[in-house]
DNA sequence: GTTAGCACTCAGACGATGCGAGTGCTAACA
DNA sequence: TGTTAGCACTCGCATCGTCTGAGTGCTAAC
């Protein structure tokens, strides 16, 4: 659907000012806002068709607009402009993340931050998800004389552990039988691979000394599982609370995001491009005061996963996203560079 | 400074019921809740007297009671009772925080929220600070070839780890060298024992090779750092909404709690035993309407850190201190269970 | 020392009133 | 036919007085 030049700069006022003040906007504001070009009267005309077409809503009779959710997507897909960041702010940001640590889950906490940060809301993000991720090391370190804790890294630099309470006293033997066993069946292999079958055959393979051994498998087993789901992460929930239209229910939100369950659903479905979730249009009625926007990131040219923000309906949308975009692409630049190998 | 038994008892009966109920409480209640032994008039008097005395206040000339901080002090100190918490509960809970991992941190972390869950306050805690911990293994794993992750285990059973940038290729001898370095300078040595001059004394032994492995000697020096760094954990902060007496300074609370910074401090300096702390006894403003109650866990012997909340003033002591101490010797005996070695 | 009785206080709920921002509509105008 | 000035109207909001009831402090009798 298609509006005149008129409406869609009238719609684009008022929809950037209920923005920046958060009061509904009335027709002599934006008749001065274009520099009375036309009178009031015109504009309130034009104004009560955008309410029919119900771009707009009137919280009551006698007061100014604002924008419905129709209205909000109209404006997101086809008439908010584009600040781009600063150079400077974008090489700022850039210096922090170098600086983090590159392990995955690290580095998407510290850009989550940022973000937060950056753009007064939640942020959002999931752990990258990448099935062909290969066990580099496995280790053993003996922690008392009945437990070790096991260690896996992988290719793509995440660091998994695991205490492991052993049902036998632990020998120099064990150790050794333990360090052949993950040469020959963990080292190399994609950590999606390692399932049950394959624990059998091991298992089958060790004859007499299986019993002694499995638990050690079982965490290793563990660990590359624990690898292959992708995590989500939160970070400046307290934002939320700056934003007064979310004060209601401010606990109901942050209860859902805290439980996360539901959410990471939504997340890891995501497409690789940035997506912008207005109101209802959000599956969760959770949310449905709430503006999520994503944007995913990929590593190695595959999709990987997301980073993004939770935050009020009305948000600065134009300035908010080509910061999501930056950080998300970032975020992917950065694995990648861990993850191309040798 | 003694009050009368009569006293006691009214206070405290005002004190348990202004926790139940968040209302003031007026004579009348208090003299049925004493089965009308004295008539209200005579509670009327008494009450006026903890009022002069400092142990109760009135929001407004004609309403009930509610207790001071004097008065909650008083009560903790003397006069409530202890709910000791049930067998099952505590087997319970044992049960889940057993089942976690023995990582001191993400120990802590599933105590703090098992504590959380439990009191409907925010849960914090440190995590264990020991400068005797000893460095158990040190490990390379190859990234990239001009990039490593560097791995530390302690025998506390930490583990940290941080991707390394190199400045020449990365080579078998370096990593040869590399790991005989470390058999000689660090596994077995105090995470307290690393710091300048130690590292001096190795690059000098180094030689022309110092340089290529100034970068890996360092990271691990940086990795035994954190260990001796006692972190603060946060787990639950979405409770504190549901208390509508800290509705009003949610916001700044959260932001305080969410910082971090000044509250660490906080932890680390507390005594083993369990603290109390009411309203403006804390040292910072941002608390002044908040209570916390810390308990000092110890992990062999040595006050490690602790664990506690952060909640309302008006908070159930009786029965949330038990709980605070239960866990805290908890995570010490299961922290010391994984440090008591070989 | 305790109690009944009573005048008093004050928060909170309720309704009336006035104000003002902003509207929709009509009629005149270009 | 689109634009505009003018005007009556609407309604949220702030303000003010009134009323109610829970709870008090005080006094005088027990």
């Amino acid at each position: 659907m298609n509006l005149s030049a008129r409406k869609n700069k009238i719609l684009s006022i008022i929809i950037d000012q209920y923005i920046l003040t958060g009061e509904p906007v009335g027709s002599k504001t934006v008749a001065a806002l274009l520099n009375n070009a036309v009178s009031s009267a015109t504009i309130r005309n034009e104004m009560a068709e955008l309410c029919d077409l119900g771009y707009l809503e009137q919280p009551h009779t006698s007061s100014g607009r604002i924008p419905s959710q129709k209205g909000y997507r109209y404006y997101v897909d086809r008439l908010m402009g584009r600040y781009e960041l600063a150079n400077d702010e974008m090489s700022r940001i850039e210096r922090q993340l170098e600086g983090a640590s590159s392990e995955p889950e690290a580095l998407l906490i510290k850009a989550s931050a940022i973000l937060a940060e950056l753009t007064g809301c939640a942020a959002i993000s999931t752990t990258p998800k990448d099935e062909h991720t290969v066990i580099k090391k496995v280790e053993l370190v003996p922690i008392s004389n009945r437990s070790m804790m096991v260690v896996l890294v992988t290719s793509s630099g995440m660091l998994k552990s695991k205490v492991c309470r052993m049902d036998v006293p632990i020998t120099l033997e064990l150790i050794e039988l333990f360090y052949n066993i993950a040469a020959v069946n963990f080292i190399g292999v994609k950590v999606s691979d390692i399932y049950a079958p394959m624990l059998q055959n091991i298992a089958a393979s060790l004859g007499d000394k299986a019993f002694d051994m499995l638990s050690l498998v079982n965490a290793v087993a563990d660990l590359a599982q624990s690898c292959t789901n992708s995590e989500l992460l939160l970070e400046g929930e307290v934002n939320l609370l700056t934003h007064k239209e979310l004060e209601a229910n401010a606990l109901e939100l942050m209860s859902f995001l805290q439980d996360g369950g539901l959410l990471s659903k939504l997340l890891t479905e995501r497409s690789p491009q940035l997506s912008v979730t207005i109101g209802s249009e959000n599956v969760f009625k959770e949310l449905e005061n709430s503006s999520m926007i994503l944007s995913g990131y990929s590593v190695m040219g595959q999709n990987a996963g997301s980073v993004g923000i939770i935050g009020p309906t009305r948000i600065d949308y134009a300035r908010l996203i080509p910061s999501i975009r930056f950080l998300s692409s970032l975020v992917g630049r950065l694995l990648t560079e861990v993850s191309e190998t040798e």
